[in-house]
DNA sequence: GCCGTTTTCGGCCCGACTGTTTTCAGTCG
């Protein structure tokens, strides 16, 4: 069984145990317990049967035992109880915005209420009216919500690439702004989360109203809320909303870090503040004793302040990072100016829409030592597939553009499909030709975890495969991942001395953070790269480097770091090589 | 239900907003 499904049971459970009235600790213990098999990247089934489920935070010798049972008989017997108590569709009244679970527990005692088509017609019959402390207004809003959740379903949350840059364009023209003190982007974005909901804009400005303003004003402005001293609200024209709050100058640290987030970081920073008697929110650090309230200008005084090092924005996700910051021991993260090359991407004659040269003067014009090339390989199947000779003649131009060039060296590559049976779609003749060679599963999705598993770690064993591209084959918010076991893999290209991507692509960021995080912990080299199409799309390594500082990497465990001699003696062909 | 540089029992993040209320519960981020 896989955490989401295991999460997904104990999310409910926490609903059930809410709509039953239990004590809030005991719903929030199973809310955090959710939270935390989902993020695990190891097997929480297989923890639990091993009666090491407890190793994680957050869970205890009950939930695991719950865990063992759901996991062995596929339901949980307080979960059952319940169900027969209420309607499980009573879960589904809770997540109307505005209806919580006591709402929703009154409204099925009182009213019959058990689930979202019933909670339609009690509000438009103006029958919710009729309870103790609930008014028209609520009726009003319930109506509204439902509405709301039928056109768009759950809302979706944008990608990051949908999301940045506007945030950083709206950020970078209200530093501009004559009025401004400090200007800058926080929340998800900040953090460089696969996805976010909105934009958060924290400031300081010596004019705060005429500085909301400029943000009503924005071009990107589609409709507008006020201008407040306190900040303003714009939606842009393709429906994001952004939020600009201005804050005077000594809190600004204090307001950042808490729309910074995440929830569940800012939850473990203030648990642990409380433990040394203090009381952190956005507005400053309490002293409980002495009741002052201390503010700062920088974050890095804030998270001094409880005892622990500036914690970087990508990390604040509660993985850990609090502890480790505490005992100085926050890894130093991979950056941009890490990258000497890319080592994934396309040309004109594959599905590229850039020549050779000039993707090599993009790469060469953003700093980098090198670029592989890699264009799809014979069976690519979507057309424009690369043939054995016209790969051969392919390694001759790089050959022949290398020799023109100093400083810069373009690495002759492909990215190889990996057949259901695990072999490649080249003669390893033609691959021993080649500089680098990036495996990567494009069809026959659908075998079994067994299956996949073993065709990737075919492809692994293989001497002439360097690399493997997007592990997981998943498009955020449009496919899952395939199934594949990620431990064993991970353990199999740790022993070959395989390198495994993370691509940057911002649809794909494949490896996740999760399974990026896991594979470097295991020795694997992980390699950042782009899967550009085009010269203009070199730029997503911005978004592989998100991905890989959210998964705690330094540029030592990051491959492409290295000068290209460096790199080169990394690759398995070359390890192979040294040892024959 | 979990957990321990105040604790194996008694705590458990903080504040804003909303709608319904004369003082607050519920919900949300």
């Amino acid at each position: 069984m896989r955490n989401a499904e295991i999460a997904d049971a104990m999310s409910e459970l926490a609903t059930l145990y809410e709509l039953d009235g239990a004590i809030r600790y005991r719903v929030l213990a199973y809310r955090e317990a959710a939270r935390v098999i989902r993020q695990s990247p190891v097997s929480v089934a297989e923890l639990a049967q091993a009666g090491r489920a407890t190793e994680l935070p957050g869970i205890g010798k009950t939930l695991e035992e719950k865990i063992v049972t759901l996991v062995e008989t596929g339901e949980i017997p307080s979960a059952a109880k319940l169900k027969r108590k209420f309607p499980v569709s009573l879960v589904e009244v809770t997540r109307v915005p505005g209806v919580g679970a006591k709402t929703a527990r009154r409204l099925y005692d009182e009213l019959g209420v058990s689930n979202l088509d019933e909670l339609r017609a009690a509000a438009e019959a103006e029958k919710i009216r009729g309870l103790k402390g609930l008014g028209p207004k609520v009726e009003e809003n319930v109506v509204a919500a439902l509405g709301k959740l039928k056109d768009s379903g759950p809302a979706e949350r944008l990608l990051l690439s949908e999301v940045l840059p506007i945030a950083e364009r709206i950020a970078a023209d209200l530093r501009e702004h004559p009025a401004s003190d400090a200007v800058e982007v926080a929340g998800s974005a900040r953090r460089r989360a696969e996805t976010c909901h909105d934009i958060d804009i924290i400031a300081t400005a010596s004019e705060p109203v005429e500085l909301a303003q400029a943000l009503l004003d924005h071009p990107l402005a589609a409709a507008k809320g006020s201008a407040r001293d306190s900040g303003a609200r714009i939606t842009t024209h393709n429906g994001v909303a952004v939020d600009l709050r201005i804050v005077a100058p000594d809190a600004y640290g204090n307001l950042l870090q808490h729309f910074t987030g995440s929830a569940e970081h800012n939850i473990e920073l203030r648990e642990r503040a409380v433990a040394m008697g203090l009381s952190v929110s956005e507005h400053g650090i309490a002293d409980n004793e002495s009741g002052e309230v201390a503010r700062y200008a920088t974050e890095a005084e804030v998270y001094r302040r409880i005892g622990l090092d500036y914690i970087e924005p990508e990390l604040r996700e509660a993985n850990g990072e609090i502890r480790a910051a505490a005992e100085g021991e926050l890894p130093e993260l991979v950056t941009l100016d890490d990258i000497r090359g890319d080592l994934h991407c396309h040309t004109t004659i594959s599905d590229g829409r850039n020549s050779l040269e000039d993707m090599a003067e993009a790469a060469r014009g953003r700093g980098y030592a090198y670029l592989a090339v890699t264009d799809h390989s014979a069976s690519h199947g979507f057309g424009n597939h690369v043939t054995p000779e016209r790969l051969e003649q392919r390694i001759e131009e790089v050959r022949d553009l290398n020799a023109g060039m100093r400083g810069f060296r373009v690495v002759a590559g492909s990215e190889v499909n990996v057949m259901p049976d695990g072999s490649l779609d080249y003669e390893e003749d033609l691959l021993r030709e080649l500089d680098w060679v990036m495996a990567s599963v494009h069809t026959s999705f659908k075998i079994s975890e067994r299956e996949m598993t073993e065709r990737i770690i075919t492809a692994i064993e293989n001497p002439l495969v360097d690399c493997i591209g997007h592990l997981t084959g998943r498009l955020i918010n449009r496919r899952e991942p395939y199934d594949v076991d990620v431990e064993r893999v991970a353990e199999a290209a740790a022993r070959t001395g395989t390198m495994l991507e993370i691509n940057g692509n911002p649809n794909r960021r494949d490896l996740s953070e999760r399974h990026a995080r896991l594979a470097a912990e295991a020795g694997v080299m992980i390699c950042v790269n782009t899967d550009a199409h085009g010269t203009d799309t070199l730029s997503n390594i911005v978004y592989g480097l998100a991905t890989a500082r959210r998964a705690w990497l330094t540029a030592d465990q990051v491959a492409n770091t290295r000068p290209w001699r460096e790199f080169a003696r990394l690759r398995k062909r070359a390890q192979a090589g040294r040892a024959a």
